[in-house]
DNA sequence: TAAATTTGCGCAACCGTTTGTCCAATCATT
DNA sequence: AATGATTGGACAAACGGTTGCGCAAATTTA
């Protein structure tokens, strides 16, 4: 009801300056332990809290971290937002967010806003179509550095955290070869994309290490559509050699692929076996979930790129120091069930 | 480079006061035509942006919402913030988050940080154990409103929106009776839980409406665990009476006892069909999904409570109107695929 | 033409906290 | 005892913007 203390407040009723209990707040050396002590106690009786829109005001930051991202739905950012919450935490910041729902000009607006608000750093994955990135550049100018992660721009000069698919995608198509399978299809995503050049340097790795011949035929890029998906299945399934397992872009990709093999008759993992990309933490719950998995890190990612964020504010960083980590992606095979 | 431009800036290079500037840009009647062009035009070079920090600080006021829930990577969170977001940034709010992780601590400290960084408001659920709800209770010195969703706690005096399950409990089970089943299976949750004594009772009108009996011995309170589905599976199979359908908590729980009833041998939609509650947005992908599933618009929820919220704030409601919104769920019947 | 209004703008206080500087009192040094 | 060093605290400005009030000039009214 009354109005909540201020450190005036406290002030006036010890007879002492304002200065004086900010100090013995903050457990100044320069302060005498009994004025400290005196100042600390009312301070506790009055329930004395900082007013941190005063604090924010005053020290030109307000520690808190913008998060920008397309979709929290898709399971891969809701897990990476927990790894920027918690590490964000721990430091005493707090998020703020925006979704993009993959919409450039949403992701402009809410980039904007985000400045007004004077938050101190920004965590990006991009929209799908961005690619435009003077919203970005624009940050420079107000010094507020931005970390970005999983879906990067395409420009020298920033700071990032990716994962790299090649590792995981080596590691699949090599734990298909060692179950000996020897024609193996890929379902690819749109070929511009860094991920999917990846998927492929990845797979002709996988061939090369076992000195095997890379055929281009068996990688098809789709769209990621289901139709797409259904296409990229109808000419592998037509190959002229005969596919006994299929890379799938993702556990999405991969799901539509099983279905359309479902009803092209053939059983899963006997005709057919499937190793995907994990997007879904529910694939424990699917029909036929794909017998390996490449795990991105989501979490991970978050957590690195928020480190990345708290260093560059603290200073412990300089901003043309660019960071630029790429984790590795890594296969894990399905539990038996 | 140069320090952003400022109101005192704009005035000195114009000869003006301070206020006069302020009270420009703002359009204020009381300033001549002129002097508003003039300062408007000067603004609009100098790319002047007020200080929000500065503006919060001295309004009192933050435009920030803060969000506490359990856990985004559940996909009715995931859903239920985005109409949050939706239409806290339709009014220029931002949305600082914070997840609980179903940990009452966890939520206790969220929001004491909530209230230090003086969100304007909270949009609240539930973790699952808090039954305390001092850190609540404390908000109202603040006078910071809290609107609770989905999870609310058992108190009166309160804003909340929740769903209420009898509705669509009352479509699934006459959805079942409609097509034959007459023994009809219900893994409940937790006897306490207000959503679990929603479906006993839809339960019950359901059969009343029909003029049927209802038997409490086919209605099983779990706990939601794997084991605890399994357990209440156990009890119905060995029930004397041939249950022919089952409604289950929710689709988590639904996939725990498709999986046991499949262990049994039965036949999926042939000896046992399966009805539940939409918590999963790819049960389009599960392998057994249930014949039909009760909505309980996350989406809505979430803008509705942002609505209230948001009303409370602009003072267009009295925080001693507490609004209490119930949404009724309703059956939606999957997809033949 | 004098009085009453209106118009246009400046002055100054204020929001709560932090921090550089200055001053007085106390203490130690020789 | 005079000087210097240290200690403990006060003062005031600053962060950027808003707003109540006052006041002069311009305008209208009687």
């Amino acid at each position: 009801m009354p109005n909540p203390p201020t450190i005036k407040e406290i002030a006036k009723r010890l007879n002492l300056a304002a200065s004086t209990v900010s100090r013995a707040l903050h457990n100044h050396p320069r302060i005498g332990l009994r004025t400290r002590m005196k100042v600390q106690e009312l301070a506790r009786e009055l329930q004395y809290e900082p007013n941190q829109t005063a604090i924010f005001f005053q020290q030109k930051k307000t520690f808190t971290l913008g998060i920008v991202l397309p979709e929290l739905s898709e399971a891969f950012f809701s897990a990476a937002i927990s790894g920027i919450e918690d590490t964000a935490n721990k430091s005493n910041y707090m998020v703020l967010l925006g979704q993009s729902h993959d919409d450039t000009t949403r992701e402009q607006k809410i980039v904007e806003i985000m400045k007004n608000h004077r938050v101190d750093g920004l965590l990006v994955s991009l929209a799908k179509n961005t690619v435009n990135y003077a919203h970005f550049e624009m940050l420079r100018k107000y010094n507020i550095p931005v970390v970005f992660f999983d879906r990067i721009p395409n420009m020298p000069n920033i700071h990032y955290v990716a994962s790299n698919m090649e590792s995981g995608t080596i590691q699949a198509v090599s734990f298909l070869l060692q179950r000996g399978h020897r024609v193996i299809g890929m379902i690819n995503g749109p070929e511009k994309l860094i991920a999917s050049q990846q998927r492929t340097a990845g797979y002709q790795k996988a061939m090369q290490l076992q000195r095997l011949k890379y055929d281009a035929s068996l990688n098809i890029n789709a769209d990621l559509t289901k139709e797409g998906t259904r296409n990229a299945m109808r000419q592998l399934l037509a190959h002229k050699r005969k596919i006994t397992a299929i890379v799938a872009f993702n556990d999405y990709v991969s799901q539509d692929a099983v279905q359309y093999a479902l009803e092209q008759g053939l059983e899963i993992n006997k005709d057919i076996t499937f190793v995907s990309y994990a997007n879904l933490p529910l694939s424990s719950y699917m029909a036929f979930p794909p017998l390996a998995s490449v795990e991105q890190y989501p979490y991970l990612q978050g957590q690195k790129a928020t480190e990345i964020l708290l260093e560059l504010l603290s200073g412990k960083l300089s901003p043309d120091q660019y960071q630029q980590i790429v984790i590795d992606s890594r296969l894990v095979i399905a539990p038996a069930r």
